[in-house]
DNA sequence: ATACTGACTGCAAGCCTTTACAGTAAATGA
DNA sequence: TCATTTACTGTAAAGGCTTGCAGTCAGTAT
């Protein structure tokens, strides 16, 4: 395998001009940088990165942690911070906590201490206290995605505002009966969204003047299975069926959808619904929803994390502006309408 | 930060028997062992993985590589892999094609000579001969999954044979009229698939002597989407309707069963609709389908490369099974049934 | 008792870069 | 012309670990 070495031989250069024309640092000739260039290129070498990261101290790879990586959600910021790591030049090391207790614990133990990262995405994850110590204790930046960590930076839409939002365009859709399919997440995710959602629905009902039915709080898992048995359960009694269905995320929005279907109501005209995302299925359903551009959100999330990482300006990372309002938006299709007289 | 000298101090040894004793090699007294775990308990030390995989030559991580991550079918994979692999105490660097070009060609060099990765899994990804010829000089094995790499081990289906038997499923119910939704694949993915499926279609037809009519040809792209509108032109002329519709992907078949819906059409009544895939949301659906649990060939693929990467005998390399016949299941739901006479 | 094992242990070289520091040559100023 | 920058360039140390090799020491065979 070609090192520094031979590259260094083939300019007739000595390995530390090499590596300073490869690495872009000045005081290099252009004669020479040319040569290195030229070298590197028709040898094929790329420095080896674990001797890199030895000599420097910079891994240039980013570890993503997240509690599953095959849901929709996750996968799309995922695919959005990866994008934009590769970009600046960074690796992504991922981290899946859905293979169990075991290997959540090895994930924090190695992550922490092994030094292969420079800095750490959390995807919607809720952290124990003692892995939480032991993040910042890396001393390394850590930024969230969706769930809220204590003491560091995140990215996150207002879910209060986002279920206030939604339950409003029902409410101003004339609908008074108005359900909610939220969802315990599993043990592994952030418990913050879901609770704050339904926060904000009970907020807007108040704000409106309108009761709280404990028969229109649901649960569904976030997914579309879900979705659909709970709607299928609160629709199915038809002397207390709410008029319209607010659901924490499009997921279960689909499955409301279907649920309506399957008991012969019409949506929106007999039922209407709405949920929280932007999923790309949403088009295709003509879902209502609060969209969150979720995929940007990884992007910036990666950037913004890479800003800290490059900027020698301590003070940068002081005022690193909060990200916690990401922008959402109303989005109205046809699944929501007025509230047939 | 603490080192490997540290350690040794602590434990009153030599650095030496701290990495055998850590590394658990032989030719370490079991009192000097386990004072060893203990001060590195202690001390909370970890070696350092580039220091590690300079001096060994193992960087204990697998490049992974597919066009995108945010659709099902990759996701799916991504999650198998990345639990079997750091079950192995591999960690995962993961690469996505859909950065653009540019992405593409720094992605191959890089992978390939920054010797991060011990060993590559690729993701039904079909590579330019010049990837190709770069991933196999790194010398390092590589194994694909869902896109077969010539030259290289891939764990696959037999895509022709999951066409044959989902046609023929269609075809022992009755139907003669059987449409297929099949897909140009984007630049980056692999073509075989959905070229292979479509040739156990038709290979199905000619067997039952049953004709194939091109309007019966259509394109989805392997979305939700790209089904309900083919399926919508397919079912929109009632002269020339089939009654069953055999899609290359549960995503396609999705859209298919809501196009058939929306045409005022019963799902299995008027029109049967059969996928490939084994997607979550096909029990959901009634979707029938062929399985071929995507996670678990993840996992397969994943552990078969460890198995490749640490077997000293190198003849267990050439003897590696071919699993390039993924098994299959038909799954019968409600989404077909009998040819209404 | 002596020569030999064999089980451990430690020293130090090596893995491949980056970079501080020292050195050289050309260019500038007086 | 000589002193002093300036612009490069090379030498060698450092980074943190693993491991070949040589050495120690208690135990065994003779």
């Amino acid at each position: 395998m070609v090192g520094i070495i031979e590259v260094a031989q083939h300019a007739g250069v000595s390995t530390a001009t090499v590596s300073r024309a490869l690495n872009g640092k000045a005081n290099v000739s252009a004669r020479a940088r040319e040569r290195v260039l030229l070298a590197a290129q028709e040898l094929g070498y790329v420095a080896s990165s674990s001797a890199y990261t030895l000599a420097t101290g910079k891994a240039k790879n980013i570890g993503v942690v997240m509690p599953f990586v095959d849901r929709w959600f996750f996968s799309t910021v995922l695919e959005g911070a990866v994008n934009a790591l590769v970009n600046r030049g960074y690796d992504v090391t991922l981290y899946s906590l859905s293979g169990g207790k075991d290997n959540r614990s090895r994930i924090f133990e190695e992550l922490v201490l092994r030094k292969r990262v420079d800095g750490v995405l959390t995807v919607g994850v809720k952290l124990s206290q003692s892995e939480l110590t032991k993040l910042t204790e890396l001393e390394k930046p850590i930024i969230g995605v969706g769930g809220p960590i204590p003491g560091t930076r995140t990215i996150a839409i207002d879910d209060e505002g986002a279920g206030r939002l939604a339950t409003s365009h029902l409410i101003s859709l004339g609908h008074t009966k108005i359900g909610m399919i939220s969802g315990l997440p599993t043990t592994e995710m952030d418990f913050h969204q879901p609770y704050l959602r339904k926060t904000g629905y009970r907020e807007a009902l108040l704000d409106a003047n309108l009761s709280f039915d404990p028969q229109w709080d649901a649960q569904g898992d976030f997914t579309v299975g879900g979705g659909y048995f709970a709607a299928k359960q609160m629709l199915g009694n038809p002397q207390n069926a709410p008029t319209a269905i607010f659901c924490a995320s499009d997921e279960m929005g689909f499955g409301a959808i279907q649920a309506a279907r399957d008991l012969g109501l019409r949506v929106p005209q007999d039922v209407s619904v709405i949920g929280i995302d932007g999923h790309p299925l949403g088009e295709f359903y003509g879902l209502s929803t609060v969209n969150q551009s979720v995929q940007k959100q990884g992007a910036k999330a990666a950037d913004a994390l890479i800003d800290i990482l490059e900027s020698n300006d301590p003070r940068d990372q002081e005022n690193f502006e909060e990200m916690t309002n990401w922008p959402i938006e109303l989005v109205v299709r046809s699944s929501t309408a007025k509230r047939s007289p």
